[in-house]
RNA sequence: GCGGGAGUUACCGAGUGGACAAAGGUGGCAGACUCAAGAUCUGCUCCCGAAGGGGUUCGCAGGUUCGAAUCCUGCCUCCCGCACCA
């Protein structure tokens, strides 16, 4: 085939777009299309699985301006939040690490002589945000999509931090940014709350925040032993106390009350409480023998030494239920053993299979130290069963006959309620930063919160998301369940980059919530270029989005011109709301529900977002890209490994939005194959007449019926986002069609029926694959019009109008002919039949009979046909024998419904001697029909649509 | 655990009551072309069959139905999300 340069034709057509400014969208026509894919976060390349969301979105875009919508598809970058600053930081202090990674993703784009001198620039935080971001920008143009670029911003602008200000008012307003206490990861060492990315290993495996129970054990007159749990409804069946004899403990003052806890515990508590004082330390030894009264009935039990006790695990004080806890049984039975001490469990859970679980799995597990390792997978098991299948027994007071995982939380809230318990939070495992501190768990005690729980808001959301069109449907049930689960959440933090909170600025507005309301931002943001930014005040943004206060007066307080403000508010009103919003499922219970609150609480119903589309990610064969494990792709590179027009086909064809698309290269190998196959099909038709109407033979029109059917198919499934669909229909499906019809016609003949379909193929598939598309639609304007486009007044103007901006080719229903491909249907059967016969009877015929049943003796079969197709099964040999009382009406009808053929009129024997040369051709031998002669007797073989054959050896 | 999703013929992946031994692709086999390889094209690719037929399949076990990959029940296995993190 000839060579085609994919590359020169990208760059060609990103270029003459650009400089046409043709995706430069102008509020003012009559219908828009105004949709945004999230910003991306610019702290280092993207690789080509987020590409799938962008390219989707595009592929979107070009569709619906085919339809003739004016599109708004605007983009701009994420800068807020930690990660950037953290990266920022670690390269300033040179971590080896870090620096080595961006080293790796600055060589992506630069020459290896300017890699040192950009990564050691990427100290400033703000360097950072803007190299990736000027990168990002340039890959996206790269890969085709159609973005109105005047409008792009970046989250750290004053323009932006403007805007959120605005927001936040708002919300303010409606009173639901409040303050509280709030459990957090924390650093000591650093001074601050850390995240995932801070810890160690803190991707792989989470850190998690988990709230046990401690419950008092009073020594003496307001001096408690503090015991940490997790199951708090065992306090009914305590025995003693555990504590580990050489750790430290220490006093602390709380209130009116003196805490003993381990050192490491009153250390965390320290972070936890705004009233803890600690006293001085004791030896864990010292109170060993010692009593203490358990808090609800006041008995007196022992406090005894373990080995399995961790300091630095809760306060480092266990109470111990040795009938339902592994660990506690064993480190009784070691000091049974070793001390003669005896202590009966208290069984307080009543299980169905268990007298005593924790003896009982012990001994199955044959464990029989505190030290075996195993003994946290028996408290698992325990734990699980017992919170499931377990009820609480007489011995529980109010709370007997009640299952554990209905009762644990009252039993806690009761303890609290009588002053007995209190909360402490643990990490769910130990863990330390990057730079290697501990992590521990910190209460912040004045925490800012969006609180997410008032009625009124939950009900705008529900109508919202009922109102709203989701693709795939299925997220819409899911997004109602979000709506209901939402409750709390902190909207600032201490540290990030991003706009200080307007109540207190030493607190920076978090990163997820600064980003819910800012497509609003796209329809003016070109427009406040030319504005001082402190003219972008509440009032400001309460004119242009609200509609609340008076232009006049608005422009002299802000020194704008009234006719700019009215200009800005009009192409807010004009491009809002937001149409359609495409990601991905992960920001279904998070940005996208803030997406949708924010916009229920602070915007008019005639502004809410219309509709959210969301396909699923991208592995890589068949596992998940991740820079860890090495297998990513960079976006940057797409076009000099695949080319972009293949890229943008995988992605629509290999699987649908609700599937994972996974990219292997032996499928891509395979499309390369088929995509290259069809511009070569294109490229051959483009210096061809089309043919003309009246030298339309049956092939032909068998054609044209195929191509518009699936083109009308098409358009509807695009419409619905079906683009998977669409592209198997209009490439593999029709390649397949005219694959067919060159063997049935010629080469030739396929190269001029293609020209006639050509344009309005190229317009279908443009928005998938559109740079080939724009090569072939300019090649062929280079020519005079013509084909089935051409016949009409209408189209386009030539050379220099685009592809891009063409209307959807209109759908020709008349050629769309049921009968043209039932008859083709027919012809193919009756050849499968032949080739079926001739292989299993090993028979090369030399003469082929064929016998249909619309001949002079068998007419009677058609007419049983036509009266018994709609009956049921069960009564049409009745129905039949009633019309013609014959054995061989039965055979028939029996015959007729094992092949279960449709009903459908065809004049058998017209289209078979029309046909009969091409018979003739694909079977090297003569062929007759209905001819008299029938030595074997097949003729009442014949059932209408199914003709009989005799083949002659 | 909670919530969601999935198990289809060597593989990927369509199919949600009859036209289904089940689209399409990949891989495999055979043939054509070629000095050869690649590309391309043709045929085959669950089992049996010397006349278009028959048999057994869609995670497992039951059930509903004239009829089930498709509906119902139970079970098994796998994947994803569960928040303060972009």
């Amino acid at each position: 085939m000839a060579y085609i340069n994919f590359k020169e034709i990208e760059e060609k057509w990103q270029h003459r777009w650009d400089e046409s400014k043709i995706f430069d969208a102008e509020a003012g026509k009559e219908k828009k299309f105004f949709l945004t894919v999230p910003y991306p976060y610019t702290s280092g390349p993207l690789h080509i699985g987020h590409g799938r969301t962008y390219t989707i979105g595009d592929m979107i875009a070009r569709f619906k301006r085919l339809q003739g919508y004016n599109v708004l598809f605007p983009m701009a970058f994420h800068v807020t939040g930690t990660p950037i600053l953290a990266i920022a930081d670690s390269i300033a202090k040179s971590e080896k690490e870090v620096v080595e990674r961006y080293k790796d993703y600055v060589s992506i784009y630069e020459d290896a002589a300017k890699v040192e001198e950009t990564v050691n620039s990427f100290g400033k935080a703000e360097n950072v945000a803007d190299f990736f971001a000027a990168r990002i920008s340039e890959d996206f143009k790269r890969m085709g999509y159609s973005i109105d670029w005047r409008r792009k911003f970046n989250t750290t602008e004053p323009v932006y931090n403007k805007f959120i200000e605005w927001q936040f008012k708002k919300l303010y307003e409606k009173g639901v940014i409040n303050k509280g206490k709030y459990p957090i990861t924390y650093s000591r060492e650093d001074g601050s709350a850390v995240g995932e990315d801070d810890i160690e290993e803190g991707d792989t495996n989470k850190v998690s925040i988990i709230e046990h129970t401690t419950i008092k054990f009073e020594l003496s007159n307001d001096t408690y032993l503090i015991a940490a749990t997790l199951r708090p409804e065992t306090i009914f069946g305590v025995t003693n106390l555990w504590i580990k004899t050489d750790a430290k403990y220490v006093k602390v003052k709380v209130g009116n009350e003196i805490w003993i806890v381990s050192v490491e515990a009153a250390e965390k508590l320290g972070y936890q409480r705004e009233e803890a004082e600690v006293l001085e330390e004791i030896k864990g030894r010292f109170f060993v023998g010692k009593k203490v009264k358990e808090p609800v009935e006041g008995r007196e039990i022992p406090v005894l030494p373990a080995s399995f006790v961790d300091a630095d695990v809760g306060t480092g004080v266990v109470y111990s239920v040795p009938a339902h806890a592994p660990y506690d049984y064993i480190a009784l039975e070691d000091l049974r053993m070793t001390e003669g001490l005896e202590i009966a469990p208290i069984k307080i859970i009543d299980i169905e299979g268990y007298e005593l679980p924790a003896k009982e799995i012990c001994e199955r597990m044959r464990i029989e130290s505190q030290e075996d390792m195993r003994l946290e997978e028996a408290t698992q098991v325990i734990y699980k069963v017992e919170f499931y299948r377990g009820v609480l027994n007489e011995k529980c007071r109010e709370f007997a006959g009640v299952e554990i995982a209905a009762i644990k939380d009252e039993v806690k809230n009761w303890l609290k309620g009588k002053n007995l318990a209190d909360v402490f939070y643990e990490t769910s495992r130990k863990a330390v930063t990057r730079g290697g501190g501990k992590v521990i768990v910190a209460v912040l005690q004045d925490q800012w919160f969006i609180d997410y729980t008032p009625s009124w808001w939950k009900d705008l959301g529900h109508k919202l998301v009922e109102g709203m069109t989701f693709y795939p449907e299925k997220y819409k049930a899911y997004m109602h369940d979000i709506v209901d689960w939402l409750a709390l959440r902190p909207c600032a933090r201490k540290r990030g980059l991003g706009t200080r909170f307007p109540f207190e600025k030493e607190w920076i507005i978090e990163s997820l919530s600064d980003s819910t309301i800012y497509m609003a931002l796209y329809t003016i943001a070109h427009l406040l270029r030319q504005l001082s930014v402190d003219a972008l005040d509440e009032k400001f943004f309460d004119y242009v989005f609200l509609g609340i206060g008076d232009a006049e007066e608005l422009a002299k307080d802000t020194n704008i011109g009234v006719n700019v403000l009215e200009r800005i508010k009009e192409e807010f009103e004009y491009w809002y709301p937001n149409d359609l919003r495409h990601t991905a499922p992960p920001h279904l219970s998070n940005h996208l529900v803030f997406f949708l609150m924010h916009h229920a609480a602070i915007f008019p119903e005639s502004k809410l977002p219309r509709a959210i589309t969301l396909n699923e990610l991208m592995i890589r064969e068949g596992r998940k890209m991740s820079k860890s494990k090495g297998n990513v792709i960079p976006l940057a590179k797409v076009s000099e490994l695949y080319g972009v027009d293949l890229y943008r086909l995988y992605c629509a064809i290999n699987a649908d939005f609700a599937s994972v698309v996974n990219w292997r290269e032996q499928d891509v190998d395979a499309l390369r194959k088929k995509f290259n196959a069809l511009v070569e099909l294109f490229e051959q038709s483009i210096e061809i007449d089309a043919l003309k109407e009246n030298e339309f033979t049956h092939t032909d029109r068998w054609l044209l019926s195929k191509f518009y059917r699936r083109l009308k198919e098409s358009i509807e499934r695009f419409e619905a986002f079906r683009i998977r669909e669409v592209g198997l229909n209009m490439v593999f499906n029709l390649m397949n069609d005219i694959k067919y019809y060159e063997h049935r016609e010629s080469q030739e003949r396929r190269r001029r029926i293609v020209r006639n379909v050509m344009e309005d193929w190229l317009i279908i598939l443009s928005p998938i694959i559109p740079h080939v598309c724009e090569e072939m639609w300019h090649k062929l304007h280079g020519k005079p019009l013509q084909g089935l486009r051409g016949r009409g007044a209408e189209p386009h103007s030539g050379a220099d109008s685009f592809i891009s901006l063409q209307p959807l080719p209109e759908i020709k229903e008349e050629f769309i002919d049921d009968r043209v491909e039932r008859e083709e249907e027919y012809l193919v059967s009756l050849i499968e039949d032949i080739k079926e016969i001739m292989k299993i009877a090993r028979i090369k015929p030399s003469k082929i009979y064929v016998y249909t049943a619309d001949a002079d003796a068998e007419k009677w079969k058609w007419e049983i046909f036509k009266a018994i197709k709609d009956l049921p099964d069960k009564d049409k040999i009745k129905e039949a024998m009633r019309l013609r009382k014959d054995k061989s009406t039965v055979d028939f009808v029996k015959q007729l419904m094992k092949s279960n053929l449709g009903y459908f009129e065809l004049r058998e024997e017209e289209v078979l001697e029309r046909e009969k040369q091409y018979l003739m051709n694909e079977f090297g031998c003569e062929m007759v029909i209905n001819e008299e002669y029938d030595p074997k007797g097949k003729k009442k073989f014949a059932i209408p649509l199914k003709p009989a054959i005799y083949m002659a050896g």
